[in-house]
DNA sequence: ACCTGAACACCGTTCAAGT
DNA sequence: ACCTGAACACCGTTCAAGT
């Protein structure tokens, strides 16, 4: 049938799907199994343990970001304001895996996982190089893209803490974003 | 003795202990008992269950914060920025109790948390305000304040994910920081 | 008021056994 | 190669009982 994947497949959306109706916490294996239609401990024929399993799915979600990014439209100054816009929308899809990628994965690092973060990390910095190249954005390219970077990932991450909101009035995650690369900009 | 303390307070410095050494995950209800020296169900004497422990260090680890921002010396521009500075060795020290705080605690609000938050919040617009009013930094104190704040936040937590250092270029935190507020400045 | 010991349901992980 | 069932150690939570 077309419809139909493999059980690693099956097994990585039903994670995903897991994480998004309940965090990670959400997600037991026994779960997984259940609605994979497989027993409990069939994971571990794909994966090495939970961990594992929730960084692969954390590296699809990533992999997802950097599409979004590589197909932001525009020019300039302009394509990195939507990229960083669509960063805000993946974040607002799905906060629970937004969590879950930016989570404590601990010492130890996990290939698939960095190798996703490197890709995304890699899209944005194009972006902005080439805004910087055609002067819609002034600075060192390395320091503005991790500004962009790091503006969006907190407005964000405050935002879902509803850290940021404690004021009546706050500014929203996109606001700041738009002030930024508006102070950025030539 | 002067040392003393109640079972309540033991209980909350254990479990930051424990959230220092290896995160939430590795702060059990029996590891807390037995460091405090009593059995592993007397925390819930103390509190209504395992997330309000756990939200009450965090609320510790918010007031400290709040009262390192109103500690910051200088006027104006300089003191926001060593009260931000301050805001990134707070997290260095307790990386994982940063991660805590600001973690997933779900839709339903705890009290005590938000409390700490908000006062958070309203010591780094305070010094933001004042830097405005003496005219050293420019724009709405509002957004200024949550510019910063976010942008901080963002460093640390990417930084602190591994996913700030993915190129060997990378600017730290640090210099993330002083070039926000060196260009917020008049 | 504060604490304990036993108990329940649940979970990650392992392993011998099945096809 | 892939999956299952039983088992182990562990955990959050509850509760009757103790002082």
């Amino acid at each position: 049938m077309p419809g139909e994947r493999g059980t690693r497949e099956r097994l990585i959306e039903v994670a995903a799907e897991l994480v998004d109706e309940g965090g990670p916490a959400a997600v037991t294996l026994r779960e997984v199994g259940a609605r994979a239609g497989v027993s409990h401990n069939t994971p571990y024929r794909h994966f090495a343990d939970k961990r594992d399993l929730l960084a692969v799915v954390a590296a699809g979600s990533l992999r997802d970001l950097a599409a979004r990014f590589r197909a932001a439209g525009g020019d300039g100054a302009e394509r990195v304001l939507r990229a960083a816009l669509s960063y805000l929308e993946w974040a607002a899809e799905h906060p629970a895996r937004f969590k879950l990628v930016f989570g404590a994965w601990g010492p130890e690092p996990h290939d698939e996982l960095g190798a996703a973060a490197g890709a995304a990390t890699e899209a944005m910095h194009a972006c902005v190089a080439a805004a910087v190249e055609d002067g819609s954005l002034a600075g060192d390219p390395e320091r503005v893209a991790a500004m962009v970077w790091a503006l969006g990932h907190g407005s964000v991450d405050l935002a879902l803490s509803g850290h940021l909101a404690k004021r009546p009035t706050s500014p929203t995650a996109e606001e700041l974003v738009r002030e930024l690369i508006g102070r950025l900009s030539v």
